[in-house]
DNA sequence: GATGAATGAGTATTCATTCAT
DNA sequence: GATGAATGAATACTCATTCAT
């Protein structure tokens, strides 16, 4: 984590040295990403930066907090449309806020989720906290829809925890990686269409589940 | 693709090179890989390297067919437990095996996913063919699977491509992931649990596609 | 042009790594030339290299700068002999000094003019703007000679610079690569043998010149 | 010197790897040059290069002697116009037919060039016999041009030579640097404008060379 | 607390030449 | 006589980190 020497500057230089860090990171990962570049874009002397963080690492790290900080204040601002959602309903409300929250945040959404898959594997030890967090979230939610009678209770909780975030990549996934081409990627990922798939890819995820278990076992 | 001086290498000669290069990939990705460490570890000299090899990618060019065609053979030799199978059993067995044939060769598998799934866009363009090919597999059985009646024909075949995708690749994480840890992996992957599993992510995967678009929609 | 860090330095390790450059320059040529043995032989380390020049042409186009600047304040520093003279007269003198220059910094002349000629071609975009100060000066001298009627108003400028241009570098190679082989150089330029040839091949010049295109025209 | 085995070469072949050469040295200078390249466009073994030649050098030194040898033929080939010519008219004569054959060799006479003048002072002593036979020709020439009195018998020899030299040179350079712009480089050379500037170019060395030893005297 | 110069190992790739077959 | 594999030093340039001021 930072020292305090960075949390003790100004709001602003602060800014101004993070969005250099994600611009690095969204373009070049986190084993590419250079230190060199980000304190020349950024305007702050080499020793500077050595004073504020650890190292490269250090940065990322303080990125992967600031984005579940500030996706948890995104979702306390906004409300579901309805009090009256089963678990379903309310996980692709979630998951469709989620991709909101990421196409306002594009590049920081891009590198996190840049190094988290395709470096996570060497830094996944230092990513484990965060991963937890997400996996109890949904473990919670599936359990929450075994107790009101939406799954089957002899469903594999696991299993269901590894699917629903197999499926949340594979749709943001999808929306950064199609959104990135569109000229205004928050209208693009408005639209009916994408919208459409996005409830469609959901929809597949959920009917497989709500099969229950031991329909499973009959077919096998 | 490899110069014929690679070709007319000794047998022998060519596996430690390929052996080297594997290793490096699958800890470092293509990007990062260093042509110094698989000289080194494979005790060529760096001109020899060169005059194997166009670059780097070249390198990496030539383990995926050699992956392409050596998983062609192993499926060759296999054969599916029964004739009378649909759509969905025989796409089952296919994965299974898929699988074996991953855990038998894991660090070539892991190399392979590692740069195609996250560095696939940089490297995009010379993927694409080997992409084109399994995608043209899959929406031939989602097809099939149509034609047979297995499947209701309003069904989106791209969306439904686009999932069988996501979900080998999930599965190949998956065994890859979790194998990497096991002493034994071959008994590892053959073990009931792990076979269950697999087959349970596979018929979530299942049911949320037997499901009509006709039904998608009346639940929206 | 050289980041700040190395104007920052020290004159005296500035001259180490410009003597070493130019040394380099003038035995190698500009696209030859290493970047390697200008570190070695200056004492500096690669990694001070690169942050004291953006690459191996950034040195060199300092050496180019310093060199029109140091003959500038040179010429400064002289008077011609009397105020009275001819353009050919004031010609001839100019090039003697610069020859006398010239030869107070052999290694820097033959470094600037082995690249200049040999590899302008290659770099001509670069060297573009100090080509064409020079010929806008000998252009300037020309007309005023047409001016003051000393050269038939009929001549072609844009040949007669071109044979000025030609005639100065032929008298600068003649004087360096003949003045490398002497001990004592300066003295061997100010000889009267020298000074001698240098008048003649200027009156051969000259000669030509005064013909008017008419005569040129009569004659052919 | 080749060695025999390259001699003994069947005439196809050795154009081949000549032509192969001439391009590589006119593209990249004598230091720069590739012997890898040389072997890979003209299709002949490594082994094969060091057995036909010593190095690189000896390759480029069989050019030069080509290039000799081709020119001498050539010029045997031509006759002057008119057999009344003084000195003069023969040497504008001779460089215009030498003109010629350089814009039918472009390649190889870019190639002799560009090594000569700017990497000559490398690997001049190797070059010294050739151009020792050039100047031998000119100093003939201006003798001769002395014992028809064509030119005042005082005139400084070496001096004519170096300048007729530089002239040869200078022209040289403007053909073929501004002749590998042009479409048909023949037709451009041909071309009514540059005959001019060739004529007037030597026109004012002509001029200034007539002019008497006594008169350079006088007008010191 | 801020600075920024210094560093040497690192990168991918090319080189001319040798020599065993 | 022909081959072509092997080599290790060379190339320009970048890196993350340290530390004296």
């Amino acid at each position: 984590m930072p020292k305090q020497t960075f949390l003790n500057l100004p709001e602003e230089k602060r800014k101004i040295i993070i969005d250099a860090a994600i611009e690095e990171f969204a373009e070049h990962g986190l084993e590419n990403a250079s230190t060199n570049r980000i304190v020349a874009s950024s305007g702050i002397s080499k020793g500077s930066f050595y004073q504020y963080f650890e190292d490269k690492q250090d940065v990322f790290m303080y990125l992967l907090t600031m984005l579940e900080r500030e996706k948890m204040e995104y979702f306390k601002g906004k409300h579901p449309p309805s009090a009256n959602m089963d678990t379903f309903q309310y996980f692709r409300w979630m998951i469709k806020t989620g991709m909101e929250f990421n196409t306002s945040h594009p590049l920081l959404t891009q590198a996190i989720s840049r190094v988290m898959f395709s470096e996570g594997m060497y830094y996944g030890r230092n990513f484990a906290s965060v991963r937890e967090r997400t996996a109890r979230g949904l473990r919670a939610m599936i359990e929450q829809a075994i107790a009101r009678g939406e799954v089957d209770p002899s469903v594999d909780v696991d299993l269901a925890v590894m699917i629903m975030e197999t499926w949340t990549n594979a749709i943001s996934a999808y929306v950064i990686n199609e959104g990135m081409k569109q000229k205004d990627i928050m209208k693009w990922v408005r639209s009916a269409k994408v919208q459409e798939r996005i409830d469609k890819m959901l929809y597949v995820m959920e009917y497989g589940l709500r099969k229950t278990e031991s329909q499973f076992e009959a077919s096998v």
